[in-house]
DNA sequence: TAAATATATGTTTATTTAAACATTTTTTTA
DNA sequence: TAAAAAAATGTTTAAATAAACATATATTTA
């Protein structure tokens, strides 16, 4: 199948950082149009970088952005973050993670409370809301998602102290709690989970199942997940008896 | 010269949203290999995207942030933007202060350096130029302009050194120095003027023999001013007589 | 100013690409 | 299960690309 060796061939790419055509299809006995597809895809979602004639990673970032204005995805997104939405009481304060999902949250926000995110979109979204207090935090600008990642970040993270947590993840999976492609992601995720009394996993269902490079977070941690309909009963299940409360938008 | 065809064809981007190879080609009567060069280059600094023969503007930027337009005077805020960037030399470090004269500095710089900036729109405008580092400081999101400020954003910039400073002001006057009508903008801008080694103040003419409810800067800390064309001889006069070196756009 | 050097551009060519269509494989539906 | 539909893959071909080299045009430097 098409998806496995397109994950298949991030692995390689991390592993090696530069690959081409012709050593792709080789490897994996396809043709070189096949390869340059798989690329492509993998490109299109912001997973490689494409040159001529090669994949290359690190990735410039993942293209969650680009989601967002992808129609269907939009939807459940949105539903997502209105029903998230209504877990936050009056005069809570809230950290969002960066990302498009968590951006849906702060679209469906309307309770007054004060919020602290290292989103720069978020940030645009809630800014001139004057009901609600937005902190940015610090950080280094990481182009296309316009997250604020780095030590900085850390660093300013660790001064506070938040209600709740709304949580992103590129991955997520029984086994293997929740992943990104990112490091430096990863690890400002990590100093969130630290300062948050209560987490809030929010997560479009395709993402289930998903596993990326690094885990950044196992399932002890999360009290609530929120996604969509598209979630299947077993997992549902699977997660409940570990204690995670799921709700469908 | 080549960069100016390359100026010409961001301009010409933004303004098809989409052009092929061969079109700039005829366009500019140049080769198509030459174009393919230019196109290489922007795409390298992130100023365009490439596809298999075109070109295609904008990259994703969120919405929010490129709607923050200069509004007024803003051909005369432009310029005083591209010559104040020819002060940046490769590798410095530089401070933007929020503001939309210094936005458009950011617009018009290409120079390889690190960028401290406390505006969101300046940090949507670099994000994803690669050549540039763009840190963010931290602070609480300001709803009109979404600059940052408080004293986290105080407590941020304590941290760095720079090597020059780019700063706005709302009214710059002979006697009174430079001022502005709100006081949190004031207290991070006076941060900003102690962790830089070189102050820059980049304000349009009209803004000159203003006076606004707080100073926070005297003459004696200023080196340099980028106005436009419009600044009265006998102010250029005092400023030089006060050691100010002025730059007319 | 002239020579030296760097930068920009053009030309040729082998390689890479994507579109279009054909074929195979997988998945869905009846 | 068989038929229909969808997805993945392969093949051919015209167009696009980048490398290598040649030539022209600025920019320094002596």
């Amino acid at each position: 199948m098409s998806s496995e060796r397109q994950d298949e061939i991030q692995w390689l790419l991390q592993e090696h950082g530069n690959l081409t055509v012709t050593e792709l299809a080789k490897r994996f006995n396809v043709s070189e149009m096949t390869i340059r597809r798989d690329l492509k895809n993998l490109a299109a979602l912001g997973l490689i970088q494409r040159e001529h004639g090669r994949a290359i990673y690190p990735p410039v970032l993942p293209t969650e952005i680009l989601m967002m204005s992808m129609g269907e995805a939009e939807r459940e997104k949105s539903r997502i973050g209105h029903l998230a939405a209504t877990l936050i009481t009056e005069g809570d304060s809230v950290i969002l993670d960066a990302g498009t999902t968590t951006l849906g949250v702060a679209q469906a926000l309307t309770t007054k409370c004060t919020v602290i995110t290292n989103s720069i979109p978020i940030a645009g979204v809630l800014g001139n809301r004057n009901e609600i207090t937005v902190l940015l935090t610090g950080g280094e600008v990481q182009g296309k998602n316009f997250a604020l990642v780095g030590p900085l970040t850390r660093s300013v993270l660790k001064g506070f102290n938040a209600d709740k947590l709304f949580l992103g993840a590129t991955g997520v999976a029984i086994e293997r709690g929740l992943s990104t492609a990112n490091m430096l992601e990863s690890e400002v995720k990590q100093e969130m989970l630290k300062v948050a009394k209560e987490v809030i996993l929010v997560a479009h269902s395709a993402k289930i199942g998903q596993i990326y490079f690094h885990t950044f977070a196992r399932w002890d941690s999360i009290q609530t997940l929120v996604t969509d309909s598209g979630l299947e009963e077993e997992i549902r299940d699977k997660l409940n008896s570990m204690g995670v409360k799921v709700l469908l938008a």
